[in-house]
DNA sequence: CGTTAAGTTGAGGTGGATCAACGCGTGTGG
DNA sequence: CCACACGCGTTGATCCACCTCAACTTAACG
């Protein structure tokens, strides 16, 4: 969006304005003032990389737009992603480590950064952007333990309804309608599956009467109690207790 | 170990004196004395529930002897190890949300603990505690993290491998003997297997002179090289960087 | 020495990976 | 405008690593 350098990663170069972002919601005007000097706003396509693994990290930042999906990779190729973060999902490395995941744009993204240092010094200085770090990294955690879950005792089909659940619950429309914003290659990386059985989840969900929608990309959810019994995951587990209140007690089923 | 009584978790219940343990090293003298006024040991026997998971968090603390183990539970009774925590290592939610795993001990445990309230005041004061909670808590998120590539791409052969290698880097005696600190069962769970499963690989991997030894719990590595070649995962990335320095560059096998 | 839990070994069935083919939308260049 | 290539998603057929169930061995303990 807008005209870009195709050399470089970077397509927009400003100062960032938000207040709604990950950092700055909540925060008290003296800290937000500072933050918004460091803070700059920076444009990827898809595909494009933020943070590569194993480089040393200098950015901390926020997700403004889009999608960005952290990659890890191992010596002979076989890669996995461990986390897809979201719009007010924050990333970085706090003491001068290098990265354990290589950061990429999985979809055309803005990113709110701040340089490594002098965020920490701001850090020193307001123990209120420590603490939100804190809770930040906390909650990435909780949610890597939960995928841990997901990835070592649930089947594929399952997997897949926990995916479009959490989206679901971040940001269906009224009649379900929901965008899946990353590709099938991520879905089956992110799920640790392969597009292929991806596919046949999905497919036999439409023949269940769970999904319909013919676009890859765009389906709707027409049974939002037997998606959530498929899952097995408690709701609340899953980020997603926000939307669609008790919907925890509905759902029975034997393996 | 000593008496104690079978009807409460708490064998012992005394100051912490300690000065080694996961927060109190490196902490500044007044930080480390207003923490060992809150820290108090408790003595858990093996199995014992310590935190359950959907319970509210009241303590934060820090394994001092034994293995503590973080498990989630699916509804329909699937559970999985999405942490194994060893001495120095600490837990416990910040915000006073529920815990999302339940901590049990793996073995029987000595852990020092601080009431979460008074603990996170005691954040407010120090500042450098909430800086040993943040790295502590990114370095949990960085295991989960290669954890979730494990279980999402390594055969089972794979990731015994790599689970015995972290315990080899951790506290492999002189010549390779390596005392498991954990139950076939723990370690199936944590692996994302079966018990069945991890016998035949550790059969197979002492059948091919990798490893040594007819009591379980107890083996010797008798070739480090194909171990770790076997487990394809940088060293560095298994928190094992800080004992036996250069094992890092001899690992060039093929898939 | 009986009992029970932990670990090992064997035999069989299966979920999902793999390999391959095909449809479809999009971009590219002649 | 068509021809072609290319990426993406879907479908089909095959195969194998691992789960499951079951039997057996060994260790631990009263």
């Amino acid at each position: 969006m807008s005209s870009h350098n195709p050399f470089t990663n970077v397509t927009a170069l400003h100062r960032c304005t938000k207040v709604k972002c990950g950092f700055c919601s909540g925060l008290s005007p003296e800290a937000r003032h500072e933050l918004s000097k460091l803070a700059r706003i920076r444009s990827y396509r898809a595909g494009q990389t933020i943070v590569a693994q194993a480089e040393e990290v200098h950015i901390i930042g926020t997700v403004l737009e889009g999608v960005v999906r952290a990659n890890k990779t191992l010596r002979d190729g076989r890669h996995q992603i461990v986390g897809l973060l979201l719009p007010s999902d924050v990333f970085g490395r706090l003491d001068g480590a290098t990265s354990r995941v290589s950061l990429e744009a999985a979809s055309d993204a803005n990113v709110c950064s701040f340089k490594r240092q002098p965020f920490e010094s701001l850090m020193d200085r307001f123990p209120e952007i420590e603490r939100r770090m804190l809770l930040a990294v906390s909650d990435q955690l909780d949610a890597a333990q939960d995928w841990m879950l997901l990835l070592a005792t649930q089947s594929v089909l399952e997997r897949v309804a926990t995916f479009l659940l959490m989206f679901c619950a971040r940001d269906a429309g009224d009649r379900g309608a929901l965008d899946i914003p990353v590709s099938r290659r991520d879905m089956a990386a992110y799920l640790g599956t392969t597009v292929e059985s991806v596919s046949r989840a999905m497919q036999a969900m439409k023949r269940a009467g769970i999904l319909e929608g013919s676009h890859s990309r765009h389906i709707e959810v027409t049974d939002f109690r037997r998606l959530a019994s498929l899952s097995q995951h408690e709701p609340e587990q899953l980020g997603i207790a926000s939307r669609l209140p008790n919907i925890g007690q509905n759902l029975h089923t034997s393996r």
